[in-house]
DNA sequence: CACGGAGATCGAAACGTTTCAAGCTGCGGT
DNA sequence: ACCGCAGCTTGAAACGTTTCGATCTCCGTG
């Protein structure tokens, strides 16, 4: 007893099947009586239309892919959930993937995205992943890097301007009365983080001051800066950094709890900056400044470059513009880093 | 150019169709030979195989289907992140769709569900939905419902208690010397929210004191819990209760941060209790206190219950028990609600 | 009454895959 | 030299949909 398709509902129904698809699909044009017999019909039948046999005839689906490392880092779910609501008012539907970071999975979602035939695919990741995303591109799906801008030409880009965030910060924490600065992130050869990291340096050598200390992480998560904050508040204040910057919001949540649970003060005795801004940061008892990634248009600017890229073919664009996006990141000073002076 | 089929792949090797299938699907039984040219072939026609073809010929799809309310709540990202993992060792691939608390939506992707000819599907909600489950399961797409027990015997579920959730907190906030309960959460006709309650009504009543004040808000959020919190500040003390548990972890951390901007010591004045246990809720300059629903097994326990219903097929289970899993949540006592006697 | 046109309906073909009965090949045993 | 068997290989059929030229019906016009 296998499901009912479109032709038994036509043979319920007593008409074509030609009929019925055009039913389904452009219901003004089938007479009120037979739109009533069909519709009776599919009820009976519990006809329900099969995508598959729909998108085999049609040769594409109506999906978007976006693949993103990690949906439970609340800045990723704050763009999901913005690319979700514009995809939908475009009539598309989103297939999430997550990667957590591995690249077997990358790839294996990437062809799974491939195979389903989506219309274009949205890329979150810390690994270099234009070569494949090219080789889509070859054959006919259109991706949009989201977070990192693209090397290529080529390959439309979402981005921060993650070097001007970085300097933000380390400008802030010197314009704060800070003198010895601290970077805590990694791993380093991910772009986003070396990028925040060169910005911060940038900022030391224009006030002349101690390029910052480097404290590199394998992983940017709650448990990890809880781990290097600990560290820190174990050590002498002599030896202490007065001014650190986070390449992320929940490193620095992690790292702003240990401090002040070892007996640390924020801002008076380290002042801390994070990266993201998001929801947790603000709410946090001392609430975190942050460098904010503009997540208002982030996503749906994503979403509307990935159409662009699907009406305008795969090619170069037509008028030569290069569909890379950057925005300027904001600091949000809020008072873990705010100092009397 | 349309993308390379089979067939072309057969021709430009110079094999049957059929030889390439074999070649996808069971390598072993294709000569040496015959596997190298067809390998070729595929590189040099970018071939890609149309899951919409297989799935057509082969009437299901490698697909589950996971529809809840909103990712952006860490409580949520988790079980994602382990029904994810747990789907993938299963050799399934699992399509995520969020309501956002949105009946229309519900309907739509639980609709388009169907029509992709999912295996099954992971259902969290905060609305009544059974109805339209077992109409899915008339038709042969069996489903679990996560975070809420099923009324109806035949429906599959995985949930906690969350009666004796709340009980815990209850009975917690009286055994540290709170006398003036109040309860943070809402809408009330929410299932989850109404039994946390109950079950905190039930402590008071055996404690023989009063039961709690009830502050029903629309929306679990933290901008709400900071309202409520802002407002609870604002009282004198001694209109203020001394013993609060938030309906979620969400509104626990918007409530804390407000109780403490507004001057009011937690726990000292206010003891305060979350429900989730979220990665935030222990990460807070005062850790949350929280009743923990045992995520670590929730998300797999919901997989697998699901692929039970596949696997014996969607009727009652031949040996009469239901599969509905319910779990004891455990309460994680921390220093929002630690209080010297 | 014949004709033309508009609009609704029909139904075969095609999309890309897997299955499976049937054919083919080569080898070992008698 | 023949048979039988095992293992590869073949290619047609079927899955459920949409498209589109052909057909049919009906009505108004000349």
């Amino acid at each position: 007893m296998s499901r009912p398709g479109i032709r038994q509902v036509a043979a319920r129904a007593g008409v074509a099947v030609g009929t019925v698809s055009a039913y389904l699909n452009h219901p003004d044009r089938v007479s009120a009586e037979r739109a009533r017999r069909i519709a009776e019909a599919i009820d009976e039948l519990g006809f329900v239309p099969s995508s598959a046999g729909r998108q085999l005839r049609l040769g594409v689906s109506s999906l978007i892919g976006y693949l993103s490392p990690d949906v439970s880092n609340p800045h990723f779910s704050e763009i999901a959930q913005e690319v979700e609501y514009r995809a939908e008012r475009l009539g598309m539907t989103v297939f999430f993937a997550h990667s957590h970071g591995d690249r077997e999975r990358e790839d294996a979602y990437l062809e799974a995205f491939e195979q389903r035939q989506v219309r274009g695919i949205l890329v979150s990741s810390f690994q270099p992943i234009e070569a494949r995303l090219a080789a889509m591109r070859e054959r006919g799906t259109p991706s949009v890097l989201v977070g990192r801008r693209a090397c290529d030409e080529l390959q439309p880009s979402v981005s921060i301007d993650d070097v001007s965030g970085g300097r933000q910060a380390g400008e802030h924490l010197i314009a704060n009365g800070c003198r010895s600065l601290a970077f805590v992130g990694g791993p380093l050869p991910v772009q986003q983080v070396a990028d925040r990291l060169d910005g911060m340096r940038t900022a030391a050598v224009a006030a002349s001051i101690d390029p910052p200390d480097v404290i590199e992480v394998a992983e940017r998560s709650i448990a990890v800066g809880r781990a290097v904050g600990a560290g820190l508040a174990a050590r002498p204040a002599a030896e202490r950094p007065d001014g650190v910057f986070a390449a992320n919001d929940v490193l620095a949540l992690g790292l702003l709890q240990a401090l002040v649970a070892g007996g640390v003060s924020v801002p008076g005795e380290v002042a801390l900056v994070g990266y993201d801004d998001n929801e947790f940061a603000e709410a946090s008892l001392i609430p975190l400044t942050s460098v904010r990634a503009r997540h208002d248009d982030f996503g749906a600017a994503a979403v509307d470059l990935l159409f662009e890229a699907i009406e305008h073919g795969t090619g170069p664009r037509a008028d030569g513009a290069t569909s890379q996006r950057v925005y300027e990141p904001e600091l949000i000073v809020r008072e873990s880093s705010r100092r009397a002076h």
